[in-house]
DNA sequence: TGGTCTATTGTTGTTTACAAACAACAGTTT
DNA sequence: AAACTGTTGTTTGTAAACAACAATAGACCA
């Protein structure tokens, strides 16, 4: 009798559509795929060793995400974005995390409380060079994932992970090219993310609201003054 | 050479995983499919005379939809209801209908107002026995969809989309079920709207808010009292 | 009698092959 | 030269067969 594929406790429920997703996914938001690149699913299917189905699944989940955009007998390509999705992005989000950090102050557990305060127990362990862009995009994306988990509300949750996979998508990015936010902006994120611990155990959900939002337009106002400096098309970027 | 299918001008368009999602929607919202129940590929393939393909693909988006419930190698079944949901889809309406009328607000133009207004119209031509708690409730949600519309935002409209789903799902069911609701809501619902369109018109932003909040809690307080008498066992409610 | 292990069965995940749709190009006609 | 038509090539949509997984029922042993 054949062996068990090892060590592969957990992963072992992971099917290929998952893993396909999760490798285009890093692929788009690392920019390996460039934002307009068209994406056949023969070439793909090729190029990963899997059948086309996964393929199709995976990329109509990305679709879902936002990440690409998919046309009906046109096929698939990497969504790009330009400053009128930047505004809807960001008008969303301030919307979605006013009702989450409501919903927490009322039904945050301990453990919630304790799950924000340990990703920022992990910045503050990060030296000042190990607080790239990159890292703190991605710990930034992390902590308010843990806050509309603390808000134990599954429909919002959902929707902050579509969100979140587009914002992903251009931050990282943004951030990078971005000279001054290395100076002004890292060093202060920590701080900055403290007081919503506070707040949320407080229950103070006047004033986790106005915080929110205020947190939610100062990030908004970063973003923006980038993307008017370098405006992207919006479809028809490269022809394949 | 074979003639092309007749009368397929804009039909011809749709694909078979399309035919197949619409059809499905329409069985579980109209209740034919009751919450619960368990869906497997090959029965409806069979039944709809078509491959697995387009039916694995139709419960993925019913699935995106909050229709049907997908779990990896154990199929989907039909989505029920309790309580919980229906707090959770009411807080999120709230919130995307503020942000909703804010957008419209600034970017409605003459059609998008027409549109609304044309919604109202045809209710107002029904008379009183034409005023079923199935076809008060299909025009309320088109007229909000409308409203969504009129926003002229992409991502809220989506998600919007998807809550409609959820809420069409239960709504008909249970206003058919309400006794209370013919002699009360449903003659009102016309010039209860009608406000809305004035508002937008007007650009009260901050009476619009206001104003959709608590018609939002409104709408809340109907179903709830319904969904409090008769609570629905959240998981395995048939075996088959 | 009760529990565990194994085998069976039904269902989903994946692959492969085929058909249909779209896009680009060439040839013909006006 | 411009426009139409037919052809060809590429890519997506669909079907059907195969493989892997989960649940269940039955056998075996304590």
């Amino acid at each position: 009798m054949a062996l068990k594929p090892l060590g592969l406790g957990l992963a072992s429920r992971r099917v290929l559509s998952d893993v396909v997703t999760d490798d285009l996914r890093d692929a788009i938001i690392s920019h390996d795929l460039e934002p307009g690149r068209r994406i056949a699913e023969d070439e793909l299917a090729l190029q990963m060793g899997v059948s086309r189905g996964p393929i199709r699944e995976a990329l109509m989940r990305l679709d879902r995400e936002g990440l690409v955009t998919i046309e009906r007998h046109k096929g698939a390509r990497v969504a790009s974005w330009d400053d009128t999705d930047i505004q809807e992005i960001y008008s969303m989000r301030s919307a979605l995390e006013v009702l989450a950090i409501e919903w927490a102050c009322k039904n945050a557990t301990a453990s919630d409380l304790k799950a924000m305060e340990e990703i920022l127990n992990i910045y503050s362990k990060l030296s000042e060079k190990q607080r790239t862009p990159r890292e703190v995009s991605r710990l930034d994306l992390e902590f308010h994932t843990a806050l509309f988990a603390a808000a134990h509300h599954a429909r919002l949750f959902k929707t902050w992970e579509v969100l979140r996979s587009q914002i992903h998508a251009f931050l990282v990015y943004t951030w990078s090219q971005d000279g001054k936010i290395n100076k002004v902006f890292l060093p202060q994120w920590g701080p900055d993310h403290k007081v919503f611990v506070e707040i949320i155990r407080n229950k103070q959900v006047e004033k986790a609201k106005e915080t929110v939002i205020r947190h939610i337009e100062r990030g908004l106002a970063r973003v923006e003054t980038h993307f008017i400096e370098e405006p992207k098309p919006k479809k028809k970027v490269t022809k394949r």
